[in-house]
DNA sequence: TAAATTAGTGGACTATAGTCTATTATTGTG
DNA sequence: CACAATAATAGACTATAGTCCACTAATTTA
């Protein structure tokens, strides 16, 4: 961040970090994680690697950011007045399957990175996994009090199974759409609404 | 693998394979995966680089075999006569997360190298997630037939949840213990049997 | 015994993420 | 204008996984 209290300096150049996340988005988007390199960012973004290394601590914070900043928010629960707790879970997982049509390769490559550096899983738990993860709290906590589940039931072990199934499902390659989020919905909530 | 049937050719060296497992075994449990170098590993075994490519096609494919050839086969159903299926798959899952506790690091960088590796992916399915998967279904296919779960149960997104759901704790560095055990299968099997 | 084949050795080599360096550029201050 | 501070550039450099190479060793076959 720029040193805004201290006298001098040569000021960052704020086109920078939009080329490289333009960039990083692009290029991981059309090839892969694996296979686009950092070199060929800053070629892309017409920087020099240490003006992205001075924004980013990895290769893997630049793309979380790339990816999630603006483009990649979670879905909001808004629109849905009216709708069964139920059904907003089917239509929150649905979306997030949409999504991960595009994104799901520079999401598991994400997880795969957060195994082997601690300072990124930590960036990568707060500002991907755990506002997904109160999403889907929130979503089962209505259910309770609405009496769609059980007033017992355990959120935050169901919580972990929603999402476990469709990191699973990601993570070794098993299609994630619409009527696996229909299945997930059914074993969470066994009684069909009438 | 040697060639039993062409003439010629050097035998390979018998004791290789299991001191070149063994060094990756020991490393990894001691270090962690991603703090031992392929380097380190041949060193300790005393052999050439080559020889250990000779036989693994990389890093990861090593320390799946090194891990899970002998010591880390999946944990046996038997011995659960009388037992409910409910107690089973509790006493199952329970068993795995005691084993995560010195597996855990090696296993959750498998998966990290599964991301990026699509031949590696393919043996680390087969290897290591199909066959815990079976279990959890066989368990879960006794359960449904004993009336334990409705016959209609969905057993494919069940397993998936369970898996899921402790690959999901094990990927954020979330506790796995009995407890978690307990709560998954409270969650699988709403009503407690009496 | 020579030839063919395969393994083992001890590296050198390549590709990449990430770090470091010397130089130039851009600001604010006295 | 000189100085201090920070950024940008254009790489060189380090560490590691994985590949390649020249040489030696161990086998079988004719």
């Amino acid at each position: 961040m720029t040193n805004d209290n201290k006298p001098g300096g040569r000021p960052r150049d704020e086109t920078s970090a939009p080329a490289i996340k333009a960039a990083a988005r692009r290029l991981v988007t059309e090839k892969g994680y694996e296979n686009v390199s950092i070199s060929e960012i800053v070629r892309v973004a017409g920087v020099a690697r240490q003006t992205l290394y001075r924004r980013w601590s990895s290769k893997a914070d630049l793309v979380l950011e790339a990816f999630f900043e603006t483009a990649g928010e979670p879905p909001t629960l808004s629109g849905n007045a009216g709708l069964t707790a139920r059904s907003v879970l089917e239509k929150f997982l649905a979306d997030v399957f949409d999504s991960l049509a595009r994104e799901g390769d520079a999401i598991s490559s994400l997880i795969a990175c957060a195994q082997s550096d601690p300072e990124f899983c930590e960036t990568f738990k707060e500002k991907f996994v755990f506002p997904r993860e109160q999403m889907v709290r929130q979503i089962l906590n209505k259910a309770c009090s609405e009496r769609e589940l059980p007033p017992s039931a355990d959120i935050d072990t169901v919580t972990a199974m929603i999402h476990g199934a469709f990191w699973y499902r990601l993570l070794t390659n098993q299609p994630l759409d619409r009527p696996f989020a229909a299945a997930l919905v059914s074993s969470v909530f066994p009684t069909r609404p009438t």
